[in-house]
DNA sequence: CGAGAGGTCATAC
DNA sequence: CTAACGGTATGACCTCTCG
């Protein structure tokens, strides 16, 4: 019984919304159209490419390219930052419409997705044709283009999407393997990582076709179960199913940040530390979950990582167990290295029961009741009302860091 | 010997 | 003083410990 998987991919996303919210709003410049990019702080040491016009692309700009770099390549570039709660509702009403088409769709990121037309086939019609329809309801209606890629299984659905872009529809069936996916090269593959493109590279295994043609035993021995995965892969095999639950269930909450000078006193890395717990305190309550496990991460000027976990009897999910539990970890894991990033996450966790299954200490309750009282009032006028005196007149920015300091608290987790 | 905890690494967007 | 991976999330796998 064969299946029919489309995988649907909005073209230079964050730079497409933009661009289309901007002209919604008045602007004439269409983003889209000159050297543009969406990109981090320039101010901040941490500042990268998150998405390019077409244009840009023509200077040589890539994606994750330090923004100094991408000025040294087109020093007119037209440079804005992020705004996700604008991304989020792009991708909301995108999803909404393709739901219109299949119920079985599977959030893959907050710009892609796959969705199974097996069974919708007789309502809509050929793969080809509902893909042209659906590309342009979304360019008419949305304002945007997509990619499409269709074929019998997701790995190959998600390949045929990538062969060319933008605002095109490709197939990749079975027969078409040999035909258009073994000439790529093995980094275009995906799961082939950095890591992973090197040691293939180093057996001379340069194309998908190679990999292919691979024995599998020798690529389970130098990539374990990772060899495997990727050998099928080259094969056009994924017997996976198109989920539309799949991140509905979230496994771990974090928050990290790069600082803008290398810390060597404790005393700024707890302003930080409490900075991120904050935030992922309050994203793992509004989510009504509480954690069992907590991690700490640390990246040093000389770019080593080092991370330290601990899991608890019990789960926590105030801010401040949190905290003294993250300022523990950090003790034991800090050896005065001067500190360039910091990270914070909770996992194992577990949904919030009803309150009186909890034996809590009066003081618990207090704290409890003060977390929500400032959760709620962020909620109504925004992140900036309120901040820890510990963090007044603090370099520390409250909620600084990541994804969070907007209106959205990860881009998956709220799709 | 197996389960679970803690730690590291790789990958994706 | 080059270069580097920014931030978030997931999964595989390795080592160690405990019983």
């Amino acid at each position: 019984m064969s299946r029919i998987i489309f995988h649907i991919d909005v073209n230079s996303a964050f730079l497409s919304w933009d661009a289309v919210d901007r002209l919604q709003h008045g602007e004439t410049i269409d983003l889209r159209n000159i050297p543009s990019i969406v990109g981090g702080d320039p101010k901040k040491r941490s500042g990268i490419v998150l998405a390019k016009s077409i244009p840009a692309k023509k200077f040589g700009i890539k994606t994750a390219q330090t923004l100094v770099d991408a000025f040294k390549l087109c020093p007119q570039l037209v440079c804005v930052s992020p705004r996700y709660n604008v991304y989020t509702k792009a991708s909301k009403a995108m999803m909404a419409l393709l739901r219109e088409y299949s119920p079985d769709v599977e959030i893959f990121s907050i710009d892609e997705c796959f969705l199974d037309y097996t069974t919708v086939e007789k309502l809509f019609g050929s793969p080809l044709e509902a893909a042209y329809v659906m590309q342009k309801r979304i360019e008419d209606e949305l304002g945007f283009t997509v990619n499409i890629g269709i074929s019998t299984n997701k790995i190959l659905a998600k390949m045929a999407s990538d062969l060319e872009k933008p605002n095109k529809v490709h197939t990749l069936y079975p027969h078409e393997v040999q035909e258009k996916l073994w000439p790529l090269h093995v980094s275009d593959l995906f799961m082939v990582g950095r890591s992973t493109e090197a040691k293939l590279i180093k057996y001379g295994i340069d194309t998908v076709g190679d990999l292919a043609q691979t024995d599998l035993n020798f690529l389970k021995y130098i990539l374990k179960s990772h060899g495997e995965l990727i050998y099928n892969f080259a094969w056009g095999r994924d017997v996976s199913i198109v989920n539309d639950e799949k991140y509905s269930l979230v496994k771990s909450i974090g928050n990290s940040t790069t600082i803008p000078y290398d810390i060597t006193e404790r005393e700024d890395a707890a302003r930080y530390i409490l900075s991120l717990c904050e935030s992922v305190g309050m994203r793992l309550r509004a989510a009504e979950m509480r954690a069992y496990v907590i991690a700490i991460h640390i990246k040093t000027n000389g770019f080593d990582t080092i991370q330290k976990q601990h899991k608890m009897l019990y789960t926590i999910s105030s801010t401040n167990d949190i905290y003294e539990e993250a300022m523990r970890l950090f003790d034991v894991l800090w050896n005065q290295v001067p500190i360039r990033h910091l990270g914070v996450r909770v996992s194992q966790l577990q949904e919030e029961l009803p309150r009186q299954l909890y034996l809590l200490k009066q003081e618990d309750e207090k704290i409890e009741t003060l977390d929500q009282t400032i959760d709620d009032l962020r909620e109504r006028f925004g992140k900036e009302i309120i901040s820890r005196a510990s963090l007044i007149q603090t370099k520390v920015k409250s909620m600084s860091g990541g994804v969070g300091d907007d209106d959205y608290p990860g881009m998956r987790s709220l799709i």
